[in-house]
DNA sequence: CCTCAATTTTGACACTGTCAAGATGCGCTG
DNA sequence: CAGCGCATCTTGACAGTGTCAAAATTGAGG
């Protein structure tokens, strides 16, 4: 809707300010945290100013969380190596670092991308879902490609081999994010176990 | 503290109707719906009745999520096999299947247990904390116990790959419940593949 | 310059968590 | 059995929340 600015008013881009003030207040202190009219105050306006800009405060928080998506998707197709690399246990491992750089460093965007209030009932937009799920179906197609190269066992399936992989990802992100796990310097060695798992699972020749 | 009910007064056990009426109205309409008043009003009380029982808001869901550990840790209990029965992928598998059907079943009370709200900031009881360690660190347990009985390879890290195994177990939950994965017919098929895998991990002989 | 629509503000309402003060009723001691 | 005492519950109140309606402001184009 308000994808291209018409031009800004009274104030100079009150929509961008306010993006990034809630950000940056979520990063501080936690979504729960984040109301309404501390964010207007916050950025110099009134209460209801926002709600020129937002039509509630869902809307600002999927906003911000579009945002987040944006950045991750930046994040993904740096981590991701070209087409015609071999993938390998360090490979894997560069990737999952960074998966959890992002989600370590970005947490606010993080919460806000993968928490219930975004998915659960549909209530996600459309754009939202579109790139989360080209960036899920990506992540699919790549194993496929691996498979064709013969860089992988050809007999998993690439769907499950995702699912479950991401999985791992989102739960350490969310476990070290949520404070359930609370040594950071658990990170690494967690990562490399990962890494290390992630390419069993894809490399492994034997018969079972 | 009040773990022996000293005896109801006008209510009939009114700690123990809000804990178990909190738990239904989360199920029903999510965490962030429940709200005191509402609670007391449901269970036909005044506002601030539930406030002699529980300190604050808080409190009151810190206990809901007592009583999930609870419930919890009868699962694992139930779904852990004997001392001396071996390893193998259906025995991970029949596990991994308890630890999802309890999110599912029970996702009122995981959202709660495993949320961001009891954890972040330390401000988790004691009590509980002791109870969901001991938990890990029986999980730990149980992988050196294997290893030191030969089932399972000896040069792998069991508390990373505890750690790492929970992360998926926590990541398919959470991206469940919350309605990023919303396909439950993949459930089962996500399960039998990290079953595969966990197994993968442990038995596979080969060096590389 | 003046109109018009985009933008912002002020006022208001229902709702929330929670504290203070008062009312109520059960159990124990005399 | 009487009544004291304390656990329990209620009522009143306050600050804070999201958000709507109506009034006020402001910048751009005719």
């Amino acid at each position: 809707m308000t994808a291209q600015a018409p031009k800004p008013y009274h104030h100079g881009d009150l929509r961008r300010v306010l993006l990034d003030q809630a950000a940056q207040m979520i990063r501080q202190d936690g979504e729960a945290a984040l109301s309404m009219r501390k964010l207007a105050a916050a950025v110099g306006v009134s209460r209801t100013a926002p709600y020129h800009h937002f039509a509630d405060k869902q809307a600002l928080l999927f906003a911000v969380a579009e945002e987040g998506f944006l950045r991750f998707s930046e994040m993904m197709a740096a981590a991701t190596p070209g087409e015609n690399t071999g993938v390998n246990e360090e490979s894997l491992h560069r990737f999952i670092v960074s998966y959890l750089r992002f989600a370590l460093d970005y947490s606010e965007y993080y919460d806000l991308m993968f928490g219930s209030h975004l998915w659960r009932d549909q209530t996600v937009s459309t754009r939202i879902k579109e790139v989360s799920h080209a960036s899920f179906r990506h992540y699919v197609e790549q194993i496929r490609h691996w498979q064709s190269a013969g860089w992988v066992r050809p007999d998993i399936d690439p769907l499950r081999y995702a699912q479950v992989s991401w999985s791992t990802l989102h739960g350490m992100s969310r476990l070290l994010i949520d404070g359930i796990y609370v040594d950071l310097a658990a990170v690494e060695p967690m990562c490399r176990h990962a890494a290390r798992q992630f390419w069993r699972e894809l490399q492994v020749e034997q018969q079972d």
